[in-house]
DNA sequence: CTGTTAGCGCGTTCAA
DNA sequence: TTGAACGCGCTAACAG
């Protein structure tokens, strides 16, 4: 099937000099004289060489390459995030090779060894449910970038965005509007988000005088289908309510869903707003307002602050702010 | 920071063995005395050694992985398949590395120069903008596999969906519900599926009499935003139309926004069907009536054929059908 | 500027 | 059963 492979060895001979001025030319280590260079190109040519990059990363020590473990390449949200990495490195020499970790500890320590004993250079992790400690175990094995994780020690390469306050104006927002019955569809227990995102809610009920009502705030799990049912289930409840903040936009759908069964429309009967502002919620009927987080430029961010590590330039990773963008699901009361 | 790699020397030394003892304890290639392979072992597991993935491939000349080039990992509908992929492969000691093709022909084949480069095993493609020609050449380098593509001469290894017949199911559908002015939103000019679309949108309306008005084909680009602009110049003209048929569900949301911006209600004023089945058009309000692609079995038929190609065992991919899923975005007419 | 030589870490003969 | 020696394809000194 594949032709045989052609070596610098053939190159060289075919050429007429040695190898090593083969690997100079092709790593431009040294000058080399025109003549004996255009030889070595027109072989290089002739034979179709291709080098062998497995031969000379075991060499070098260096595979120029990245991993990248996104919690799920599926969700639209580190899929943005993704599309920037691979921007960002789409003309370096470096290659980002993606893989998921499924949002299980065991899959993403899976794909942490896998990429490691592929020697890739520096590791991206995209979300983590990974303790701290293995993070810093990993940290000391290879470079590491983490996104959407604090990890103590590992402070200034961790891009974290402030939850807490994205969560905060978008309550301060329906607050604002009117609105003091708000649901808030909160992610899974535990989760570093979405515990950020219960916060910045209840602070912004506290911070005008709106009493928290435990039964407003309603469990779902960063995906539509849960949120759909945990929605249906209080609207069968009959607890009255104007607003819904959803922690995210997937889980805004499963809400718009559920009070579209009852016959309710957004923003007319009940205000909705979500969080991410993903590509799609721009073309949601009505435009979702929402809390967007920049996931494109963050990608662009994260790949250049690992280049930067990667080639030794001094490097730190910017801030984020989470804006609210408000489209046309929510409304003034009345 | 990366504490020194162990290698088997040390593994060996530790053991008192030789290094060949050690590879053979690692590959089970033959039999070892009980008292030195549990020398072996403790030292390895002592020294915390992690064999050199590189020098392994160097050698074997296999690498254990398989390329995967998708036009593009963000769009929600390949990032389905590679889920597939990613879960057939999961416990299989192959593994898959992502890449994006960008929906451009430089930068896949870039892609796939890279992968190659790095010696992975194989390559499996979702869509490609590659003429057949080049396509027939990668074949012959590496094993092939291409979804979405017919390419000659590569038949056997080639995955493809019967779009014609997908488009004339949901063109049929609304047809069965009594509409005769319905508008196509196609997607890109001389992309295969794009055309396919097309090609059954008008078989379907010429098969029940009904003549093929050209101003109901609309262009978009398989995103929201151009079928929501082309949709709304179409609004503008005021040709009259009942339904529309987009050629996959991120222009329907792109579509149902336009009319949603001139007040027309879906399905109570206009119907609309999609194509694909995205994870998310289950949760639109109302939920999307579409054409069903099975991305995901769809993944992992491609994975599962890769790997008994690998393996050298026969193979054949499966077939799949598209199926029509009516949910409540399109009515009967009146 | 160029060729020679020694490995990178491991699998695989070939003898013993 | 085991070890010594060689080589996968390439880079990196080191002489010249």
């Amino acid at each position: 099937m594949k032709g045989r492979t052609v070596t610098i060895h053939e190159v060289a001979r075919e050429a007429g000099v040695s190898i090593s001025t083969v690997s100079r030319i092709l790593n431009g280590t040294a000058y080399v004289a025109d003549d004996k260079r255009q030889a070595v190109e027109r072989a290089m040519l002739e034979l179709g060489f291709r080098p062998n990059y497995l031969a000379k990363t075991l060499m070098t020590g260096r595979s120029m390459t990245v991993g990248v473990i996104a919690e799920d390449i599926v969700s639209p949200y580190y899929a943005d995030v993704i599309r920037g990495v691979e921007h960002a490195m789409l003309d370096t020499p470096y290659q980002p090779i993606v893989n998921s970790g499924h949002w299980s500890r065991k899959y993403e320590s899976r794909a942490v060894e896998t990429l490691i004993y592929r020697k890739v250079d520096a590791l991206l992790l995209l979300g983590s449910t990974l303790p701290d400690e293995t993070l810093q175990e990993i940290a000391s094995r290879v470079p590491l970038v983490v996104f959407g994780r604090h990890v103590a020690g590992l402070e200034e390469h961790c891009l974290t965005l402030d939850n807490v306050r994205g969560a905060y104006l978008a309550t301060r927002h329906l607050i604002e509007l009117g609105h003091r019955n708000i649901v808030h569809v909160r992610g899974p227990q535990g989760q570093q988000d979405a515990e950020n995102r219960v916060h910045g809610y209840r602070m912004a009920l506290a911070d005008n005088d709106i009493s928290h009502r435990p039964e407003l705030e309603i469990l779902g799990d960063f995906i539509e289908q849960p949120a759909y049912q945990a929605l249906s289930h209080l609207l069968e409840t009959r607890v009255p309510f104007t607003a819904v903040f959803a922690a995210n936009d997937q889980m805004a759908a499963g809400a718009r869903l559920a009070l579209h069964r009852q016959g309710l429309r957004v923003p007319e009967d009940v205000s909705l707003i979500g969080f991410d502002d993903l590509p799609s919620s721009a073309f949601t009927s009505p435009p979702l307002t929402t809390v967007h987080q920049p996931t494109y430029q963050i990608g662009i961010a994260l790949a250049s602050h690992l280049l930067n590590v990667l080639q030794g330039r001094p490097s730190r990773l910017p801030a984020f702010d989470l804006t609210l963008v408000v489209r046309e699901s929510t409304r003034p009361l009345r």
